[in-house]
RNA sequence: AUUUUCGGA
């Protein structure tokens, strides 16, 4: 059960849905960890339906995973009233896992202030939950409000950082993100693809670009993906350096998009 | 072995 749930689980992650659900259902037997697992990849998939079939038909029990996965099912799908439906249903205590999705299914719909009473309403907070309140500001605009979450997190992770300095490279903010990014260094925290998508875009010269460019390569070992590229393109551009964004679109490792 | 947070799709 365990080898078979492990190949459900990897091909759900590599989004490969219809063999992820051809490996469940010829299982010999499953068990809730199984049945978590293809709600989870339904949920990522959108297939409400089929995972309430899973949650609702074929599974005797439920644990706190069944719950959140089916909760983040409805969400996936854009359906809030039924993820609070969902989340009001649950057993208590709710984990904090629940909680944050629920948050999640709040941003998604951009009620803050929802988010805000669930967020100050939930038991016990860990980070995921202030990176999930501090998303839902830096997704909604709200700058002022995502720079004092920011401030009051007593712990913060790459992903924290990501969405200070994506928010402010998403607004303008060029200068900002950059300074975020050189404090982000300065913590010790490490910087991945998803930083470097920001960075790279609130460069405003070749030379800006082609150094942290190459440093995320050489020093922090990111692959650089088209993404990157991308970013690069745009700052030449809009220095209006055609020539070399040109240049550079031929010399890339990817087909441009 | 499974669920929640950041870019992209």
């Amino acid at each position: 059960v365990v080898s078979s749930t492990t190949i459900v689980a990897l091909y759900a992650a590599s989004g490969q849905l219809e063999a992820a659900k051809l490996v469940f259902d010829t299982m010999a037997q499953r068990n809730i960890v199984s049945c978590n697992t293809m709600v989870a990849a339904y949920a990522a998939g959108g297939h409400v339906s089929d995972a309430e079939r899973i949650f609702h038909t074929v599974m005797p029990l439920h644990d706190s995973v069944s719950w959140t996965a089916m909760l983040t099912a409805h969400t996936e799908a854009g359906q809030l009233e039924e993820a609070k439906n969902l989340f009001d249903a649950m057993p208590a205590p709710r984990c904090v896992q629940a909680w944050n999705a629920m948050i999640t299914a709040f941003v998604d719909n951009m009620e803050l202030s929802s988010c805000q009473f669930l967020f100050d309403a939930m038991p016990a907070r860990d980070l995921v939950s202030w990176n999930a309140m501090l998303a839902g500001y830096a997704r909604s605009g709200r700058l002022g409000s995502a720079k004092r979450v920011f401030a009051r997190m007593l712990e913060r992770d790459t992903v924290s950082w990501n969405t200070v300095i994506a928010a402010f490279a998403d607004s303008g903010h060029g200068q900002d993100a950059m300074l975020m990014f050189l404090r982000m260094l300065v913590d010790g925290l490490v910087p991945n693809q998803i930083t470097y998508t920001s960075v790279l875009a609130a460069c405003c010269s070749w030379d800006e670009s082609r150094s942290h460019f190459s440093s995320m390569v050489g020093d922090h070992g990111v692959g650089a993906v088209r993404a990157h590229y991308s970013c690069v393109i745009g700052v030449l551009a809009s220095t209006g350096e055609l020539g070399k964004a040109w240049e550079l679109i031929e010399f890339m490792p990817f087909v441009p998009d």
